[in-house]
DNA sequence: AAGAAGTCCTGGGCGC
DNA sequence: TGCGCCCAGGACTTCT
């Protein structure tokens, strides 16, 4: 699952290898990956571009092309974005492919079909951009804790699906808000307005811990997440509550519940994180 | 309008 | 051993 430190690894390593590269060309194995234009025009605003710069936003990729067009990858759940030659054998499951001018190809391998790719311009009046309801970055100064407060005060949603919407802090997935909440010591399923001024201080510094150190481990490998050269990131090894179903809290002992909250598996510590 | 629920997609794991 | 059911989840759509 790339969330925010997959993603912020990923353009990290990309950058090196892809400013000022031109895109001499596009495959598309699964044309349905290109959510936006139909997949001529696609083509025909990628094809003969150069990459002037790679950023993020929340958990979208976005490849800067000197037209001023954005060309955008969201990996969904299982999606790798690899940094290959021509010569290397094709991934099993293989979407798309963007041939380089110095003979290496970025390919976008996803088994679930859940990743995203667009080309927009970035003004937004051609379409909204994916990100133009998302709240903050939250290793931004953006993140504001003043804010965050005033967010969560309005809201009456669980906090779990409230936090994984994008629409208060940008980037969280199903690891790093099981992992947040954690460390802040805060219930899944308290409801958001309900929580009290040191606990949201809490919340707010918890995300921005366990991203920071996740960014720093290279992000969290289970099965299918890898980094552009296909190697795992690290940070599994010191999830506190995530995929721990039943192993002991590792502040009080107490084992690790997993529940579903929102539709989504919720890992917890019953005694640390009283509703 | 916010919140909740349904939907997509595939392969691994499990039960019988 | 083998078939088929169920589950995982990001984010969009649909409903209440």
């Amino acid at each position: 699952m790339p969330e925010l430190p997959e993603v912020e690894t990923m353009v990290r390593d990309l950058t090196p290898r892809l400013d000022g590269r031109q895109i001499i060309g596009v495959d598309a194995p699964f044309v349905g990956i290109i959510r936006y234009p139909e997949y001529e025009e696609f083509r025909r605003r990628v094809v003969g571009q150069s990459i002037v710069a790679v950023t993020r936003r929340g958990k979208y990729a976005i490849i800067h092309l000197a037209s001023g067009d954005l060309l955008i990858v969201h990996r969904g759940m299982t999606g790798s974005l690899l940094d290959r030659s021509a010569q290397d054998p094709p991934e099993r499951h293989l979407r798309l492919v963007l041939h380089l001018d110095n003979g290496r190809q970025l390919r976008l391998d996803d088994q679930r079909k859940f990743g995203k790719v667009y080309v927009l311009s970035s003004s937004g009046e051609e379409r909204a951009l994916p990100w133009a309801t998302f709240g903050p970055e939250p290793l931004d100064d953006s993140f504001d804790l003043a804010t965050f407060a005033e967010t969560l005060s309005r809201r009456t949603a669980l906090l779990k699906p409230l936090l994984l919407s994008q629409r208060v802090v940008a980037g969280l997935g199903n690891i790093y808000v099981d992992e947040a909440l954690f460390l802040a010591r805060i219930h899944p399923e308290r409801r958001a307005g309900t929580l009290v001024a040191d606990e949201v201080r809490q919340l707010h510094a918890a995300i921005r811990t366990v991203l920071t150190a996740a960014v720093r481990g290279r992000g969290t490998t289970f099965d299918s997440y890898m980094d552009i050269e296909g190697r795992s990131g690290s940070y599994q090894q010191r999830l506190r509550v995530f995929n721990r179903t039943g192993e002991p809290c590792p502040r009080c002992g107490t084992p690790i519940v997993k529940t579903v909250v929102g539709g989504r598996g919720t890992h917890y510590c019953p005694s640390c994180q009283e509703s």
